[in-house]
DNA sequence: CCCGCGTATTGATCCATGTTAACGCCCGGC
DNA sequence: GCCGGGCGTTAACATGGATCAATACGCGGG
């Protein structure tokens, strides 16, 4: 498969997320940007990969927004990680023969599919970039402990500025926001599933929030008024983001 | 720091843990057997590291109960994994500057500190190795996945059913189990710090769990009677373990 | 054999959040 | 400019689980 080449080296997604925690060689810079990979746009609500399935390729997210999610036997769903530009959701599949999850796509998305194979030997010529890539695994693992912690012990109000905090954060750190504001395509009932509560109590705590002028809402974009007062009311410590060499306006 | 000899070779819990995904080389199981490792007693409910701290080294349990856990600013605490023998609970600060959470000990016992610089190097010299750590923290992800999906959807009674039927897989993987019986000092409080419930909430399904005929306790010592109604319960499916070549009974 | 302490158990009450069911708004398609 | 569908909003009511406060049990130490 041809690789769709994008404009600009320091527009690869990967490049740019691997370069925030050290500088890349010219040399692991093209293995990177020769990667095969096949470019396809995704209509929103659509399922990228299926848990129970063997993929032999994992996916990056190009651009939109994606989530990772289980299905209970009551039916009942969780999403346990939203993914946005740079992140590769199951890049775990390169180890775990079978998936044990879902990714589908909340807004129109365009990922990248990168064969196991060509991951493999990208890993075995250039160590550091395993290394990353393991590194990589481990921020996400970082992130479904927080997540546990606020679904597990903090009320919905915080647990709901906590998910905006971290939403922001990472947004901001591949440049998809613009300081306290960004686009953000989820529906309320998708925060429901994310955070453990019912579609009505997110609505409930969002006005709360706006009526503390926490959060300003229109249409999709998000604004932050008092971002100050919005992380104390989520607890919210990017620490355990792990970002590092991060040129944050926030 | 000289190594503490173990009985024989496949009694090295991290070379079990490694040959339940593929046989190692004589070469490989030399290497492991040679890594310099710092073993120590340790009380139960004592911290073995903390929140914020930047080891050089990692904890590989070599006996006992021991979790990790996150506490929130109102002082709650969540306990995110149980860690059993085997297990290398703050493998992630390998890679990751900084602990994002806590570890400490449930029971007494024994963990082998591994310095970082070693397993570096172990790494390095077998990719084999280093893929089969990476892979290991994989399986700890999938496991956070989903306890979240757990905490966020189920209700109390499947969630406590389906905790521990991941238990009991879990020690029957590293032979602590026999069967459908198993010791399990865990208390009430830390089985609801686990899941996001009350003390007293987990006591009352705990009895209805007994009377159900789905568990039985003596002391910390539980027996499951009925595996097929608990996993049913628990909605438990155990493939999230990505459990290889295991010899089960159950 | 008794004491003391951590853990398990119980009962009463409260409340955060879920459920159900309308209704309304906005936006894209025709 | 109207229609339809998804999403946000509201209200009334139900409930799982939290909290608080005793009380009981089991076990190691003296």
């Amino acid at each position: 498969m041809a690789s769709t080449s994008l404009p600009d080296i320091h527009s690869h997604p990967m490049i740019r997320k691997l370069e925030s925690v050290f500088t890349l060689s010219d040399d692991e810079k093209g293995a990177i940007l020769n990667l095969p990979m096949q470019v396809v746009d995704i209509r929103p609500d659509q399922d990228i990969v299926r848990e129970g399935d063997s993929p032999s390729r994992s996916c990056l997210v190009l651009d939109g927004f994606a989530c990772t999610y289980k299905i209970t036997g009551e039916g009942r769903r969780q999403i346990v990680a939203f993914n946005i530009v740079g992140d590769i959701p199951d890049l775990q599949s390169l180890h775990l023969r079978m998936l044990d999850n879902s990714i589908g796509t909340l807004s129109p998305c365009t990922v990248g599919f990168i064969p196991h194979d060509a991951l493999r030997t990208l890993c075995e010529r250039h160590p550091r970039i395993a290394s990353a890539l393991w590194r990589s695994t481990l921020v996400d693992a970082a992130i479904f402990r927080e997540w546990m912690t606020s679904i597990g012990r903090r009320e919905a109000y915080s647990r709901i500025a906590h998910l905006l905090c971290e939403m922001l954060v990472r947004l901001n750190a591949v440049e998809k926001a613009e300081g306290h504001t960004c686009d953000l395509p989820i529906t309320q009932a998708e925060f429901g599933d994310a955070l453990g509560l019912s579609t009505v109590h997110v609505n409930r705590i969002f006005q709360d929030l706006r009526a503390d002028g926490l959060i300003r809402t229109k249409g999709t974009q998000l604004t932050v008024p008092d971002w100050d007062r919005l992380q104390e009311a989520g607890e919210f410590d990017r620490s355990y983001l792990h970002l590092e060499r991060q040129n944050f306006r926030l």
